[in-house]
DNA sequence: CTACACCCTGTAGTAGCTACAGACACAAGC
DNA sequence: GCTTGTGTCTGTAGCTACTACAGGGTGTAG
């Protein structure tokens, strides 16, 4: 790796489209390695950083935590690389997000039915209102 | 209202299903009003207390932000209940969930093609890792 | 009188950022 | 050499919607 490969914090912000801020935010919870620094003290990073955060950005884009994460990494620094751990992770959180499907479908559910009853009324009280109100 | 219906806070807590915590935390967003208190400083309920605390959770369930819940108990304790902006705020949420359930369905293929492939395979590298790992 | 459950305030923690303040670094133009 | 402008630095505080204490007071049953 040469030192003409490295770049600053803004390029890499550019480059991944993630928030210098929350590359920084990274790098404090131990998502991205410690960068090298220019005598000004300014971090200095290399591709594989860049690659390192695209994969941490692809896998928020699918609703991993940065726990989740963490570990994901870490079974792809090895070089044996563990299938089956990944494959638990993913599985695991692929759970998660049906069962957050099944949650928000039930709410656009009922949402649906609220904003229909009231869409139609000039009835004497809000019946949106009133389906709020009542008790389950 | 007599002093009979009169009840502390664990009592709301527990027939509300909303964690004391919870309930002082409500009081403090000024979602709940400042209830009566006790010689010795205890928080004094009414039933009409239960029924908002009711309300909140209700709206909690269905997805609502803080902020739109005390909007719509603003609109609930107007005498002339206006229909319009409760409508608005709710179709607004609504849009939202809708907006949430189109993420998740896409997230739910990715991930779900993601996890099948790794399970498939002993492959030499992983390709759930090797998916997060290439460029978008 | 002593347990014991209940309640009080105030503060800090959670996830995943985002937004400053106040300071320093560095390059270009005059 | 100096100024201007942009980039970057650290450290801290804010956001949502709670939850979890610590350290104290209250109320009642035995």
């Amino acid at each position: 790796m040469s030192a003409q490969d490295l770049f600053p914090i803004g390029v890499l912000s550019e480059r991944s489209g993630v928030n210098i801020e929350t590359i920084r935010y990274y790098e404090r919870v131990n998502l991205l390695p410690k960068p090298a620094r220019s005598e000004g003290g300014y971090r200095l990073y290399q591709p594989p950083d860049s690659d390192r955060l695209h994969f941490i950005r692809r896998a928020r884009d699918l609703g991993f935590s940065l726990d989740e994460i963490r570990r994901l990494l870490d079974l792809a620094d090895q070089k044996s690389k563990s299938c089956h751990r990944a494959h638990t992770i993913a599985a695991e959180h692929l759970a998660e997000v049906r069962a957050k499907m099944r949650d928000l479908r039930r709410m656009e559910r009922v949402l649906a039915t609220m904003v229909k009853a009231c869409a139609q009324g000039t009835m004497p009280d809000c019946p949106l209102l009133q389906a709020l109100a009542e008790a389950k």
